[in-house]
Formats: C-alpha cells, structure tokens, sequence
DNA sequence: CTCATTTTGTACCGTTTCGCATAAAATAAT
DNA sequence: ATTATTTTATGCGAAACGGTACAAAATGAG
C-alpha cells in the first residue's frame, strides 16, 4: 500500500488537504477562490499545491470527486435496508441537513448544487462529474425503492424511476433553500413532507 | 415619465444593456465574469457602466432583481386562475424549462440557482435577494392553490403551504438538472411526475 | 453664443491573479 | 559519503483584475 519512495517525503496528508481546500471552494466557488487563499488554507505553499494536484480546476475536481464519494456513503448509510423505507428517506433527509446547515457565516448548502452549477456552463469536466454525482444519488434512491416494491413497503406496480426522482428533488430544493438562509425548521418542515409525499403522510 | 436631462445623452438602453450582462453573468457567474467580459458583452467601457450601475455587485444586484421580476411575471401568466390547476402547473414548469434549456454552448438552467447561490455566503445582499425570489415564488404558487382549494380543484384541507413548497421543489430540481446538462425529454418527464404529485396521477 | 452638466473614451493606477523558475532541504539508493 | 530523487520555500513575472482620473464630446439652459 504505502511503500516508501525515494525523495523528500511530503509533510502533508493530501486527503486532509482536499478538505481544506473544499471549505474555502464551498464558502466561496470555484472562481471566487484564489490560489492564495487555498494556500492559506491548506498550509501549503502553491508550488507544493501544484504539484500535488495540479492546476486549481485539477484541484477542483477532486474535492468534487471526494464530496460525491463522500456523499455517497452517507447516503448508503442512511438507506440501510434493514430499516423501513419511510426511515431510510428520513435519514437520508436529515443526514443532508446536518451538512448543509453547517457553516461559518451562513448555512452552505450542498457543495455540489452551490458551487459546481456556477462553473458547469464553462468547464465541461465539472459539468459532467456533477451530471454524473445527481445520478448516481438518484440510482440508490430508486434500487432502495425498487426493493421496497418486493418487498410490499411500496404498492406493486410503483414507478421507482419516477418516485426516487421526485425524492432527490426535494433534496435539490432543501440544497438550495439552506443556501438561500431557509431556517432549519422550514427545512426539517419540507424534508417531512417530502418523506408523506413517497411514503404517504404517516 | 421620461423628462429630457440635461447633459450629454445616453447613447444606450439600461434594459437592454442588463440583458446583455444577464447573458454573461448567466453563463459564467458572477467571480467568473471580469468587467472586461461585461464591457466588451454590453459594448459599454468600463467607466460608463460603472456609472451607470454602480460596481460590479451593484451590477449583479440589478440583473438578479430584473430577473427575479421578469420570473414573477411568467408565473403570473402560466398561473392564470381561469384554467385548471393542472393546466397551470404545467405551464409553469414548461415556460421554465424554456428559459433553463435555452443556452449557446450547454443548457443555462436558472440564473439564480446556478449563478446567485455560488455568491450567496460571501454576499449577503446577493443571499437576501435569493431568499426572497424564492419565496415570491412560492407564495404565488401557494396563492394559486388557495384558490384551487376553494374552487374544490384540490381536497378540503388540503396543506397548500407544503404543496406549494414541494412544486417548487421540482422547479429547484429541474433547474439543477438543467444545468447539470440532462435533455429535455428527461426534464420534460420530471415536470410531468411533479404536476401528477400535486394534482394526482391522470 | 456661452456656460453648466452629463456621458463617453482613453489611459492609467495599484493590486491580485496564476503559474513557474530556482535553489535549499530531506529522504532512499549506492 | 555521494548521488539521485522528490518536496519545500522564496520570489519572480507577465497578465488580468476592479476601479478611477481626466479630457473630449454632446446636450439643455440662459
């Protein structure tokens, strides 16, 4: 795994580094950053920051890459089979609060929708890792779904395509609203109703 | 209305010209776009716009409230109470997906949603303006199905506030995937699935 | 016609930006 | 110890940045 190469051995932990640099991308976006600012934030000097990850979409891309992997396991987390698929949205829902409400100034929203949709029309490459998170997050949600339909949680015949699409619109909306400074009681409020209209209202 | 002034006139149109910044805002963001980009976009030089508009946030500020304005007056009509519900609120995700499929190189999504939520912790008053487009847009749609609720179009009871909410909720979704690059046909099936969760499956 | 007023265009200012060149420092191989 | 290799640190440099000073141009008022 870690085998020792041969020259100066870095005094950084890259992965450490990838989240430094996505708090000041995620407060800022991508063109609102300078390398200065990273560099600051990381402790790393630019050089060093070049030659770790290279130009700063290059950096960019991988703190998207990290976040989508990130995410990714929360969500696989929170839609544990062994719970009701009614607890699974829930859970999904309210694991996403808790990132997008977290912030210095102001709640961050999600990483993704505030920062990569700005720069998605420029840069083809952010374009489609963000194409390619949003399905992947709508590809558990509907095999969750698919399962709850053997399993009788959801009517026979349910279109999972159309109701896992329709449950990762109300984590869009809860994305941007907690960006826009929603409270989180309107957000918890919209997280509820979104978890009556896939289940039905409890 | 339009007293003459007395100095030099203007040799431009400020509608026109916050519609050329629009363009470039929209595609680029707001860090993303230099003045250069705006001067040479709105054949103003740099001097006249500030002016004009004021620096470069100022300019921002405008182009986001125009844009929040010209949004309300096509829900307005997509909205007109003398059709059904149903009808309306497939009008208003279609007259959407119009202005958020429109674009020169990739599908431009909202001008909010993509450009405003980027700026929206840096920039407080770019946050306020966000938060309150988005509830304009709501409260129109909550208007709508107040009425609706009267009119026997929707159950007594029913909860127009979270119905409201969770249309919108398709609408932050449909502008995300817009941006992110999904067709139409894909959009054009998600907008469908949001008018038969409101208004019940046809 | 002359003057006050406003807009326009050129040119400039200081700062910030990204990226790199270069040399010192720290390790493994020999 | 010497050498090869990789990372660190300083600092440079050309370009782009936001913003403005200033004079010329274009209008209305007197």
């Amino acid at each position: 795994m870690s085998e020792k190469k041969r020259g100066r051995p870095r005094a950084f932990d890259a992965k450490v580094t990838l989240e430094k640099a996505r708090e000041v991308f995620w407060d800022r976006g991508f063109a609102g950053t300078s390398l200065d600012t990273l560099s600051a934030a990381t402790r790393l000097n630019r050089p060093s920051l070049y030659g770790a990850f290279g130009d700063k979409e290059a950096l960019y891309l991988d703190v998207m890459e990290a976040y989508r992997a990130e995410s990714m396991d929360v969500l696989a987390d929170a839609l544990d089979p062994s719970l009701p698929l009614r607890d699974n949205l829930a859970r999904v829902y309210k694991s996403a609060l808790e990132i997008y409400l977290h912030g210095e100034t102001s709640a961050r929203g999600c990483f993704l929708i505030s920062t990569a949709t700005a720069e998605a029309i420029q840069h083809e490459r952010v374009r489609d890792l963000l194409s390619r998170s949003l399905e992947d997050f709508d590809g558990a949600i509907e095999q969750r779904m698919a399962l709850a339909v053997e399993r009788g949680e959801l009517p026979d015949g349910s279109d999972v395509h159309t109701l896992a699409r329709l449950a990762s619109a109300v984590m869009h909306s809860l994305a941007v609203r907690a960006r826009a400074g929603d409270s989180r009681k309107t957000l918890e409020a919209l997280a509820q109703s979104g978890v009556d209209m896939i289940c039905g209202k409890a």
